[in-house]
RNA sequence: GGAGAGAUGGCUGAGUGGUCGAAAGCGGCGGCCUUGAAAGCCGUUGAACUCGCAAGGGUUCCCAGGGUUCGAAUCCCUGUCUCUCCGCCA
């Protein structure tokens, strides 16, 4: 959630900011109003409030003395307060429930370092890594070779689930496994902590990261239950830390965890609905951190080097991008995305994202840490390293050979 | 799924209508003592919001949400979770 506080004290600054994140400039006129009101509110509610409380100790000391007469006279004087505060309490609730609905639909505010601009395509790239392959044949696409060698089975998938699942086999849910291990040895190298986590969690943790309220479209909800399957690892490894305060934040919280993400998709019918580029399933490998505010900046350049790293393992061509404001996630305040060379396409595809999303997070689901003796909101990152399906699909493509068939990176080896 | 018990501060745990944000112990922090440490002694130690330039106030929070009452950690209702036993199960 964004600083309130902030909003009500810098309203042009911040509303010209979310305005190139396509944020309209009078709903944050309303969340200020709507703020604004709200304190006014409270502080009248608190002094009759504070007043009902002197009163009604008095009455106890009236009874005790016996002096009953007395005591009933302030109990009516309190009655008429209690009223007035029932109707204040009654205001209070309502405007709270407005704001915080709307304030929670606000998306973060983009850094000053952020490239403006309204779509993928004003996106900056900042690098690319790799020389792209050459072919002297035909390439073939992940899916025809999938089907070619039996490795992705897309008739199973729908047969068992729905469009958009798809089944692996032999060689390919090997290779699934195979790079699982690998990312999470890779990032154990760079200092994360494995971590195992469930793949349900409730819907407070996922508004504290962000997919709640606004993105209930997109997730996959158990019916009769306030459980939710997980779109990242992202969501149950930052919530760990939700309602905390950490005692010794100087050196950072660095996780990782193999988690199944599960997706809707909702809103990109049509889109890459052919292999396993976009399904409602996927495996991916997650990192996340929890740094002091001071230290966010380090810990994000840190994990797109180890996605980054992860990449030239494997000898996979990328480039690294810096996501344009409209581009931007709901939560992050900056985005660096990683693209690998994907043959069939002719063109790279988006395997990694790493956000910093500042205290927005923190701010929501309550995040802290010990500043001395104040408590401070921490800074929240996020990162793929990787998403393993996409990378299935990269290797497949950027290691095919002449007779159809696949070349396994050496670094895999030893996990096949 | 069935039966029972419970949920209080960082932790253990007392508190059954008013003076309770809450005893006591442990832990943490500061000090005394000590060459240093331990022990011992003394002090201190929750969070959110809000008013105020500040000093300093106020409100809320004893699992959550309702209710009774002048007044609720304490009484009533609903829900959630945890533990124990049984059933089922990898």
């Amino acid at each position: 959630m964004i600083d309130l506080k902030l909003l009500e004290r810098d309203f042009e600054n911040i509303a010209s900011k979310l305005k190139t994140k396509g944020v309209k400039e009078e709903d944050l006129k309303e969340i200020k109003k709507l703020f604004e009101e709200k304190k006014e509110i409270q502080t009248v509610f608190e002094k009759y409030q504070a007043k009902r409380n002197s009163l009604s100790k008095e009455i106890g000391l009236l009874m005790r003395e016996g002096k009953k007469d007395e005591a009933e006279t302030i109990k009516t004087k309190v009655n008429d307060i209690k009223v007035k505060i029932e109707e204040l309490n009654e205001k209070l609730k309502k405007i709270e429930e407005k704001l915080n609905q709307k304030a929670l639909s606000i998306p973060n505010i983009p850094d000053s370092d952020v490239p403006v601009g309204k779509d993928e395509d004003d996106n900056v790239e900042i690098k690319r890594v790799g020389e792209i392959p050459v072919f002297d044949f035909e390439v073939k696409s992940h899916d025809e070779l999938g089907e070619e060698l039996n490795w992705l089975d897309f008739k199973a998938g729908v047969k068992l689930a729905k469009s958009r699942f798809t089944v692996l086999k032999s060689e390919a849910a090997r290779l699934e496994r195979a790079l699982i291990n690998f990312f999470l040895e890779h990032n154990r190298s760079y200092g994360f902590e494995e971590v195992y986590v469930p793949f349900l969690v409730n819907s407070q943790t996922m508004t504290a990261t962000g997919q709640l309220p606004k993105f209930k479209d997109d997730l996959f909800k158990i019916e009769d239950e306030d459980l939710y399957l997980i779109p990242t690892a992202e969501v149950p490894l930052t919530n760990l830390f939700r309602d905390e305060i950490i005692a010794d934040l100087n050196e950072p919280v660095k996780l990782t965890a193999y988690t199944p993400c599960f997706r809707k998709e909702a809103g990109s019918y049509g889109k890459d609905t052919k292999g396993i580029i976009r399904q409602h399933q996927f495996d991916k490998v997650e990192l996340v951190a929890i740094t002091k505010p001071e230290d966010s900046d380090k810990m994000f350049d840190e994990m797109v080097e180890c996605a980054s790293n992860a990449l030239e393992k494997l000898g996979l061509a990328y480039r690294q991008l810096m996501l344009c404001t409209g581009d931007l996630g709901f939560s992050a305040a900056k985005t660096i995305d990683l693209e690998v060379w994907i043959p069939s396409q002719n063109r790279y595809r988006e395997i990694s994202s790493v956000s910093n999303t500042r205290d927005f997070q923190a701010r929501r689901g309550k995040i802290r840490y010990k500043d001395g003796k104040k408590n401070r909101l921490v800074h929240t990152l996020n990162g793929s390293s990787l998403a393993v399906g996409r990378t299935l699909v990269a290797i497949m493509e950027n290691y095919q050979t002449k007779d159809g068939k696949i070349k396994i990176p050496e670094v895999l080896q030893k996990y096949i």
